[in-house]
DNA sequence: GCGAAATAGGACTAAAATAGTACTCTATTA
DNA sequence: TAATAGAGTACTATTTTAGTCCTATTTCGC
């Protein structure tokens, strides 16, 4: 239904090794080989996220990525606009936007709001939950409902190659 | 960051002017001329929602369609499935999905959750909430969050024709 | 100082998804 | 029976996304 481009989606897998790296250095073809995605698509991933200071990069040799600030310390939300910019679930609920449908849209400024209390929600999680939920099973509460799901498959699909 | 597709965002629009209409049936062309949307795009729109259940059609000479169902009974996650599907967040965030990362992907579980949440949130937003809260300007619960907005602007941007 | 290892930054290509249109068929009503 | 309206399907153009490659710059180790 709703939808993150796969670049995303890689790009957190990407973060999640960087953090399990703790405050090393990694470069960009370790990252590829540790996370089976192709080396130029991670290097590209790492530039974006550099570009908006997610990760830290050395240059030079020995040079790599690490994280900028803690796991703890990096939204979802932050990940998401980084890699994908500040769109949004409809063209109107962006920042400035006004259109034609003046006179006939009913519903613009609901998905407004919508869109902002999404938001809301991803900027309480962290890159540090997104690892920590892996393992386990919890019903957390996302939205007021307590949420469980039965993980019969955890991983991505499609190569990465 | 997270994006509906324009078709669905015109469906919302054409679906709420079909609420307004209450229980009249209205045609395609007359939805088109009252939404500012191009025709064969609203027809378009109309079978996908018909397929789905959502409106109800009637043919022949005076035909047209109406929602099959009361604006309140109908949810926002269910004009979502209709017109783009059951996509998810993720690829693995759907329902039968394992990759190829298998060994090295950390993150699925958590967006498979995230994504659970979210779907959730949007079962309890109704049509007739995303009309009736058009005109307010509510500090409503999202997420647990109160969110309010300003709304400079309510409507959509881009062109229907 | 020189070469190897790394990132920086673009440009570019190919593929896929989306949007939008057109046409033919079927049903209903006046 | 003619006009109106939806059903179904196929097609095309555009846009977005994914992925690759190349060149410049920086740093380390010898």
């Amino acid at each position: 239904m709703l939808r993150l481009s796969k670049l995303t989606d890689y790009g957190t897998v990407v973060l999640a090794r960087l953090a399990a790296g703790g405050n090393q250095v990694s470069s960009a073809s370790g990252l590829a080989a540790a996370t089976g995605i192709a080396p130029p698509t991670v290097s590209k991933l790492l530039k974006l996220l550099s570009k908006s200071g997610l990760v830290v990069s050395t240059r030079g040799a020995n040079g790599g990525y690490r994280l900028s600030r803690d796991a703890a310390e990096i939204s979802a939300a932050a990940i998401i606009d980084a890699l994908e910019g500040p769109v949004s679930l409809t063209e109107c609920s962006g920042e400035d936007s006004c259109c034609d449908y003046q006179s006939t849209c009913a519903v613009g400024g609901a998905w407004q709001r919508i869109n902002t209390a999404i938001r809301g929600a991803l900027d309480d999680i962290s890159l540090a939950d997104l690892l920590k939920n892996t393992r386990l099973n919890p019903a957390f509460r996302f939205a007021g409902v307590p949420v469980a799901i039965d993980r019969a498959c955890t991983q991505k699909k499609s190569r990465g190659n």
